[in-house]
DNA sequence: CTCACGATTGGA
DNA sequence: CCAATCGTGAGC
């Protein structure tokens, strides 16, 4: 008879590594929100973005201020900014401590649907969290949770890619791509978005 | 202190 | 193509 042990969440040391590494890794990997009534809901990560020190595009490139000041802590730490006056994306911030970096999630696969998702948005439920701002509303995250951690303890958290996802990687099953990151006017250039090919989840093909 | 704009999205 | 909607931060 086997009892099933917590699992376990991401260390802030497999975080602790520049953007541009965390960022391909962490597609696989799953972001897990809990709510009050203990209610869960889990999302594949399929897309990402990598920000880093130096990189124009970087929220943290010009100086250190109120909006970007989780990017400075420690790596595990969760990012959320408001963009467009309606939507949230959430980052996890990566690198050693003090340097600013982070990975933007961009798209999910999730478990199941919300029950608060509206019925015109049921019709593709792939769709739900395929975006930035898709998934945090999907997942009710907004600026309440910047600055927690991500690596347990707190009503969202990262869990690494599970064995069974791992062998299909493996075996050629899922195909990672590198692009450009989208909707950016600087650094549009630099290839630091990954997306898995052919998942209907990601937010944008190219 | 002001004001143009953004790591977006959905609808025209 | 364009509007929604508001916190942020660069510049005066």
């Amino acid at each position: 008879m086997s009892s099933s042990l917590p699992k376990s969440s991401i260390s802030a040391e497999w975080l602790g590594r520049p953007a541009p590494v965390v960022a391909p890794d962490l597609v696989g990997c799953t972001l897990v929100r809990q709510f009050a009534d203990g209610s869960q809901y889990r999302g594949l990560i399929v897309e990402t973005e990598a920000y880093a020190p130096d990189d124009p595009a970087c929220h943290a490139y010009r100086r250190r201020t109120a909006r970007n000041e989780v990017m400075f802590g420690p790596p595990g730490s969760c990012y959320v900014y408001l963009i467009y006056g309606m939507y949230h994306c959430i980052n996890v911030v990566t690198d050693a401590d003090t340097v600013p970096s982070a990975v933007l999630i961009r798209a999910l696969d999730l478990d199941r649907v919300p029950l608060w998702i509206d019925e015109k948005q049921r019709q593709k439920p792939r769709r739900i969290a395929a975006g930035p701002g898709k998934l945090c509303r999907a997942l009710h995250i907004d600026r309440t949770l910047n600055g927690i951690h991500l690596t347990g303890g707190h009503p969202l958290w990262l869990e690494p890619r599970s064995p069974h996802w791992v062998e299909q990687f493996a075996q050629g099953h899922h195909q990672l791509v590198q692009t450009t990151r989208i909707g950016l006017t600087q650094g549009v250039e630099i290839p630091w978005r990954w997306y898995l090919a052919d998942c209907p989840a990601v937010s944008k093909k190219g």
